[in-house]
RNA sequence: AGUUCGAUUGUGUAACGGUAGCACAACAGACUCUGACUCUGUUUGUCUAGGUUCGAAUCCUAGUCGGACUACCA
């Protein structure tokens, strides 16, 4: 496969600026979250692209905390972010934060002011929105609009030292009321808030808005591509406005559409929701869309970064079929993790032709895949678990498992046929009694059978017991946000199903919090943080493809 | 209404005037000591209407549909 992949339309805007030679040839990105949350897998793709950009052009990418707002923001965040990007598998040129331009980013503002294009503002919020005109109507002009340049210097002065209250005054650019534009007529550019900052303490009491920050920290930063969501698009001819008034470093921005899931929400507002009113346990729990929840949940680095490339990056709106994250988790789970049996819903099977007492151990490849896993034993004896789905009292058709008379084998152990069964009052399936061919043993065969089906098991007096949880999608229908009323109303029910006692291989007891395992035929599993040493606990990350479950659907 | 971005199979993304391809999903089959993995094959697409051209997903015109914008949030 040496066919070249096409360039995405990021790719061919940088490669194009190389080629002219624009800044020298230099490329540099930048990811710049606000430290007010947890990241989550839309994150994740706008850091694959600015990292892996940067990567690719050999050139640099800065992180930088957009800390402008110092009610919402914690270091608390700030420490989680890094830990995802660092776990994604990037690492940052700079740690910047927009809070280590408040004196520069002062500084431009009184520049403006001197141009006589900005002017302090004493109308209330609510003012402001009433000029603000709307999409068919001009807004109009603040009867603060044409104070003097000293007057403005002074008060923006005296706003920085603290001599007014919260909202009492802001600082405006002078623009066009009547713009186009709802964004160039006249936007606030720094606003009154007596609040302690993460970073900057109790040394400010003005703070820039966004839009008065994000550009000009990219050019201080000297970023030549500016990286952000479709939304911001309306902003640029603003962030261009100051950088040319500014007359600094001209940072250019590039818009692409952020990416939505199937099967899940994306917005902070709503991920936050979803904490606050415990449909879910925390922002890492293994449903969430969020890097930390992924994680906990199994998902690797390596799986993001390959769904991240192979859904590509484009301007149209968009929802991704979440099957094709799964598929690139089980491509990359099925690589890594070693194989282990586990029965998640057991019937006991007794071997009747099996002496009593006696033991065995099998040896059993950890990953058929990959010769450097290794192998591991299995205890063996007359009395097994195995999953209550796999016998069928009357089989259905195709059915190549167990039930009176059909042959299965038991996995790197014995080919068994089922003689008989036992039924409780209630009917329910209590025991399946098979023998078994002791000339069919894994490994030595000599018994001349082939059999369609192969299972899984356990040795009962062998086997440890853990807790299961068995995850599923957070919500039952595909896109929640466009559904009639509150998206919560479409939370699937059953999103978690706890397993309290599941029965699991003896060697698996000691499975360490991340690791991830194939339960086989059931699906890939890791241990939960939550693990103690009484209790073992397994997430399941995501099934196996299941043919089986297909034909059954069917019917 | 204004500004602005967009429209290629069920989903995502290529094709840069010259055979509409790739991945996922779906379906059919092969293989299998995991009904997994792997392999093979199949179905389904250029928003509409005009125009330019030997030739249009691509260029032009007009329309249609969808998104975003009207926070002292980012």
């Amino acid at each position: 496969m040496s066919e070249e992949k096409s360039l995405n339309f990021l790719e061919e805007i940088i490669e194009n600026d190389i080629a002219e030679g624009k800044n020298g040839g230099r490329i540099h990105t930048r990811f710049p979250p606000e430290p007010n949350g947890y990241l989550h897998i839309g994150h994740a793709t706008s850091i694959c692209l600015n990292f892996g950009l940067a990567n690719k052009y050999n050139g640099k990418c800065n992180l930088r905390f957009d800390d402008t707002n110092p009610v919402t923001e914690e270091t608390e965040y700030v420490e989680s972010i890094k830990y995802d990007i660092k776990w994604l598998g990037f690492t940052w040129d700079n740690e910047l934060y927009a809070s280590d331009y408040f004196e520069q980013l002062y500084g431009f503002a009184v520049t403006l002011i001197k141009k006589g294009l900005a002017y302090v503002d004493d109308s209330t919020a609510e003012e402001i929105a009433a000029t603000k005109g709307s999409t068919f109507e001009p807004g109009k002009n603040s009867p603060y609009r044409d104070r003097s340049i000293e007057e403005n210097l002074q008060l923006f002065e005296e706003m920085r030292a603290g001599k007014y209250k919260d909202g009492e005054k802001t600082l405006r650019a002078k623009i066009d009321m009547a713009h186009p534009n709802l964004l160039l007529r006249d936007p606030l550019m720094y606003r009154i808030k007596h609040a302690h900052h993460h970073r900057t303490g109790d040394s400010w009491c003005i703070y820039p808005m966004y839009d008065f920050a994000h550009g000009q920290s990219d050019s201080i930063e000297h970023i030549t591509h500016s990286i952000c969501t479709l939304e911001f698009i309306h902003h640029r001819p603003l962030y261009d406005w100051f950088i040319e008034q500014l007359g600094i470093f001209p940072s250019h921005q590039y818009e692409f559409a952020r990416r939505n899931l199937t099967y899940t929400v994306m917005s902070k507002r709503k991920l936050l929701q979803l904490v606050n009113e415990n449909h879910v346990t925390g922002w890492d729990d293994p449903r969430m869309p969020t890097i930390s929840g992924m994680r906990r949940r199994g998902y690797t680095a390596k799986a993001l970064r390959e769904f991240s490339d192979t859904i590509g990056i484009a301007k149209r709106e968009n929802i991704v079929d979440i099957s094709l994250l799964e598929f690139c988790v089980r491509e990359d789970l099925n690589k890594i993790a070693n194989r282990v049996m586990a029965v998640l819903d057991p019937v006991k099977l007794v071997i009747t032709n099996y002496p009593d007492g006696q033991e065995e151990q099998f040896e059993t490849d950890n990953n058929p895949g990959d010769e450097a896993a290794g192998k591991r034993w299995l205890p063996f004896s007359k009395e097994l678990w195995i999953e209550r789905e796999d016998f069928m009292e009357e089989p259905a058709k195709k059915f190549f498992r167990l039930a009176p008379g059909l042959m299965v084998r038991l996995k790197s152990a014995y080919i068994v046929k089922c003689e008989g069964f036992k039924k409780d009052d209630a009917g329910n399936v209590t025991e399946v009694h098979c023998s078994y061919l002791p000339e069919s043993k894994s490994g030595n065969d000599t018994s001349g059978l082939t059999v369609k089906g192969t299972i899984h098991w356990l040795s009962v007096p062998h086997a440890k017991t853990a807790e299961v949880r068995m995850y599923d999608r957070l919500f039952k229908v595909e896109d929640p946000s466009n559904e009639d009323g509150d998206f919560k109303s479409y939370i699937n029910p059953d999103s978690m199903v706890v397993l309290p006692n599941v029965y699991i291989e003896p060697a698996l007891a000691s499975a360490k919090d991340g690791e991830h395992y194939q339960f086989m035929r059931k699906g890939y599993f890791c241990v939960d943080k939550d693990s103690t040493a009484e209790n073992l606990v397994f997430n399941r990350t995501v099934t196996l493809k299941d043919a089986w479950a297909k034909e059954v659907k069917k019917g």
